[in-house]
DNA sequence: CAAAAAAGATGATATATATCACTTTTGAGT
DNA sequence: ACTCAAAAGTGATATATATCATCTTTTTTG
């Protein structure tokens, strides 16, 4: 019950987020003043691209996926945002718009804080200016993996890299309901819906997983990771 | 001969950073007291991936790529740096490694400076702070849009973007000797050394540009901007 | 300057992957 | 429970692009 309570307060939230730590509770108590929730249903857009970056964002409960817009429609999903995580994009210290859409995968509450606030706080905190530089780093530092794994794999170690970060990273878990449906698997990994499909039976006729439409399960781990390393 | 000067001028370098003007005079004092210059030959590592990021670097002449170092030995450019960058990775606020590798492509006087004294600046000044994560955006920024053309684009599209950076980012000028090779070229638009070579001869056939060996001169750039964007 | 090495160029072939057209299954709403 | 729309799945075909083999040109170096 506790725990219940605790996953849907946004307060609560925020102290999940490693740079939390770094403010003094004067400046927790300036976040707090200057928050506001929302509620989102799978599907509903949560800021869009081209928008301005008037807010930061904590995902309070639910799942969310981060997507670059690219050429003719076509998505670029990087990441898959989960409770505890803070969200915001590289206009925030630029031009002051999204560059991605963050779009609510289901039920999803967010937690709103005035960007003018967080800014603030680099200027009150140095370490906290320096957890925000940490923060952004490492965000980067996946784009770069990112990039190299989706212009030099192959299409069965994309995939095994997404089924691998869904298990590890998101579910934590070796068995979940998948939440991404073929055709946004194919926007992860930078394949069609048609190839997800068939290399997801591939997978499953070598022993690897097995998947009922939303369910997947990983069989055999070790197997999967030498296809992420292999191609 | 006064520009020459300047031009060699480790600290004249760093005053071309835009975040430079942040610092109090004490603060650049500082930086000068902490810093040391090396020279380096075309094709010399300046700093390697997975070496200690035990300094930033600010380039005082020449050229350099910066590139990933990616599967099976098969890297990819991520932009060229030139007189007056600052260049530090995205494990200065992490595991304190280099992530991509940097290689002088002309010779190359680099100037150092410590990190301690950089990451110090951090806590010192907060309008450097400010402007050290606007610097980190910007370049995050760039990886998203890379990661867009190099997965959506197809080669004519790539190759047009690969050169329209370098005459508007780089040379500043329609007509430049190119300093990447075809195989480079190859790395910075994740295209095969051939496939270079061929729709660089297409590009000529069309009337886009001449290229002679290392000369390349734009002779008709709002076509070779329509097709960095229709492919 | 000649020899060697590196880079550029070219054509033939292989292949990974997208696209298209279609069928089947699943799930949501009345 | 029935209907309709969306998602999943399948096979055939098209295509962008890499790879390989080979040759030529340019650059480097003893």
């Amino acid at each position: 019950m506790e725990k219940l309570i605790a996953e849907n307060d946004c307060r609560a939230c925020m102290h999940r987020w490693e740079n939390f730590k770094t403010l003094t509770d004067e400046q927790k108590q300036l976040i707090s003043e200057h928050r506001y929730e929302a509620n989102f249903k799978p599907g509903e857009i949560i800021f869009k691209k081209g928008s301005p970056t008037s807010s930061v964002i904590f995902l309070v409960s639910g799942m969310a996926k981060v997507f670059l817009e690219g050429l003719d429609g076509k998505n670029i999903i990087i990441s898959i945002a989960k409770p505890g995580m803070m969200i915001s994009g590289p206009g925030t210290y630029g031009d002051l718009r999204h560059h991605f859409t963050l779009t609510a995968l289901t039920n999803v509450k967010a937690c709103f804080i005035d960007m003018l606030v967080m800014k603030q706080l680099v200027h009150l905190n140095s370490s906290y200016a320096e957890g925000l530089i940490s923060d952004i780093s490492k965000k980067s530092l996946l784009m770069y993996y990112k990039l190299i794994g989706l212009t030099q794999k192959k299409m069965p170690g994309r995939l095994a890299d997404a089924i691998l970060y869904l298990a590890n990273q998101i579910y934590e878990s070796d068995e979940f309901d998948i939440i991404l449906n073929r055709q946004e698997l194919g926007e992860f990994t930078n394949m069609a819906k048609e190839s997800v499909i068939r290399i997801l039976k591939d997978f499953e006729d070598d022993g690897l997983i097995t998947s009922n439409c939303s369910r997947i399960k990983i069989l055999d781990k070790p197997k999967l990771q030498r296809v992420s390393e292999n191609g």
